[in-house]
DNA sequence: AATCCGTTTTTGTCCTAGACAAAAGGTGGT
DNA sequence: ACCACCTTTTGTCTAGGACAAAAACGGATT
């Protein structure tokens, strides 16, 4: 092979090219630039052809400012700081964050069954957790708060993509085989789930259908990633009440605000659209006319609201 | 709401805005702008500022020309033809390709369910015709063609792409249920399933990993979008004798040879690697010590060769 | 005809550096 | 405590130049 090739690996041995600290860090490379210009951070070295070329220890504390500024700290403050630095000022911010959830014993012990890569006697637990005690508290209690965990995890540089792929998927297949049992319903609401574009995570969206499905709607899930056109064409055609959209922390905060002003424009007024997920975009006021759900217990309670609201006009 | 807000919506009466044509089409600003400067087209209008407005027109030839050039054409050629010229163009290369596939009287009447989005029936009889003629016939004989048959059909803009969500998500749901209900294995071999970053669809992956469950191999899928760095993190750790990439026709046929090469380069040899799906890119030969399997009867012949060439060295 | 190899054209992405609007923060007045 | 105004911060846009990688082409060889 020639070694040439190898400049367009990410993992390459001399640094990153541009291209693979967007897509990893989630920062434009036009942000990226200006950072460097303004801030001479980040300071990458070039190649022979005179590109940026980052290296590892750069795109590591380029990862932990993203995840700050996600927490609304702001670049200028940051990014002189140094790694270790940074490192004290995530832990602490979102040890604050985590507090309310207080995840117990069982949550710990899950993960150190990822970290070990024990997945059979994970997806195990999990499967039996949910015979014992049923979706909704399962999903309550275990896989929402170890999905926000994971992610934190992963944030920190303490996870590997694969080890979080290989979460999802696990918990993926026994919460879809749980869903499963759950009889299909075609009552009402009918509700749409998907994501925007830019969100490629599927965990929440199927936690979401899970406790609608529970709830006895008629849930229709588009997977993720769907583009907002076809997000209003099939609610248009499938007629559906609900749109629910699920955004991550990883999620531009711009973006999603945009994106549902947009949706909420595009979509008739009678479709509501809820939006849930950790995204700090969500905590504050969104668009005009967006239901942010904070928690599944949400869910359950704006179920029933709408229900309240639409049962002398619609029957089941 | 501030009209100057009005903006940033796609949908603005004026035009839409260079992110949000990037966003819709797929097509880089890089890229958009380079056009602009070298083919005079797309033309867009210019806001107050003096930034780009695109006029929906010219976005909806953008799209047609970017589903043209995944077909593999190549811009200089196309970009000067008129709008219904391009449509032409699209809807007669794959009407050539739809030729030698010839499916049968159940693949239109599935189809049939797609386009009027009767998602209830489809997913109902998928499920049925699971339990009456197994899995292994059901994927063979139902999905596979179906998903050719959609993959053209989204190709000629004859679907939208919440049809094809849609489709994706109903087959996964039926599919995964029912490698549920095979036991789990532990036997060798041992396969870890995924696709490379650029590749998103997952229903190859999905009908690779049940054929495999159904000969009894331990099955261990990441999801799709898995970095190579990953992919190899996976392989080592978990210990597995075979990785398996599924690669769909609209994957670039370089970035398949070259990611298969890559992946050889980094695997330690005696892990397999198998590669599958409908890419042009697998029919010819590809990196050395690469396995292509052209159909899914190839993994069940290729898990006996395994099986017979590892016996004596392995037990399950 | 089909395969191989070197050359030319096409095409996408990177670069720099300037400009400016939108968001966030700060301040003073009611 | 809230609103209106001002300042700073920040991200994204713009322009045109450069160049490597991919694709197409042309000619020689089997």
């Amino acid at each position: 092979m020639n070694p040439a090739d190898m400049n367009h690996l990410n993992a390459s041995p001399e640094g990153w090219n541009i291209t693979s600290v967007e897509r990893d860090t989630g920062i434009s490379k036009d942000t990226l630039r200006m950072w460097e210009r303004r801030y001479s951070f980040p300071r990458p070295m070039r190649d022979a052809i005179g590109e940026r070329l980052y290296p590892i220890e750069q795109v590591e504390k380029l990862r932990v400012i993203k995840r700050l500024i996600d927490l609304s700290f702001r670049p200028g403050k940051i990014i002189g700081l140094d790694i270790s630095a940074l490192r004290d000022l995530a832990s602490k911010s979102n040890a604050g964050a985590s507090e309310p959830l207080h995840s117990g014993a069982l949550t710990a012990e899950y993960m150190a069954m990822i970290r070990t890569h024990q997945i059979e006697p994970f997806r195990r637990g999990l499967a039996e957790h949910i015979a014992k005690f049923g979706i909704a508290k399962t999903v309550k209690e275990v896989i929402a708060p170890l999905t926000v965990e994971i992610g934190m995890a992963w944030q920190a540089g303490e996870l590997e993509i694969f080890e979080e792929h290989l979460f999802t998927e696990s918990v993926q297949v026994v919460l879809r085989n749980a869903i499963n049992t759950v009889p299909r319903q075609t009552k009402h609401p009918r509700v749409l789930l998907t994501t925007f574009p830019q969100e490629p995570h599927g965990l929440g969206l199927l936690m979401a259908e899970s406790i609608f499905a529970l709830e006895g709607c008629a849930t229709l899930s588009l997977g993720v990633q769907t583009p907002m056109w076809d997000i209003v064409q099939a609610a248009t055609r499938q007629k559906v009440d609900i749109v629910t959209l699920s955004f991550s922390v990883a999620m531009n905060r711009q973006q999603v605000q945009d994106g549902l002003r947009e949706l909420r424009h595009q979509l008739q007024p009678s479709i509501e659209i809820w939006a849930g997920g950790g995204s700090t975009a969500l905590s504050r006021r969104v668009a005009d006319g967006v239901l942010c759900t904070q928690s599944l217990d949400d869910i359950v309670r704006e179920v029933k609201r709408w229900r309240l609201l639409h049962g002398q006009t619609m029957q089941a």
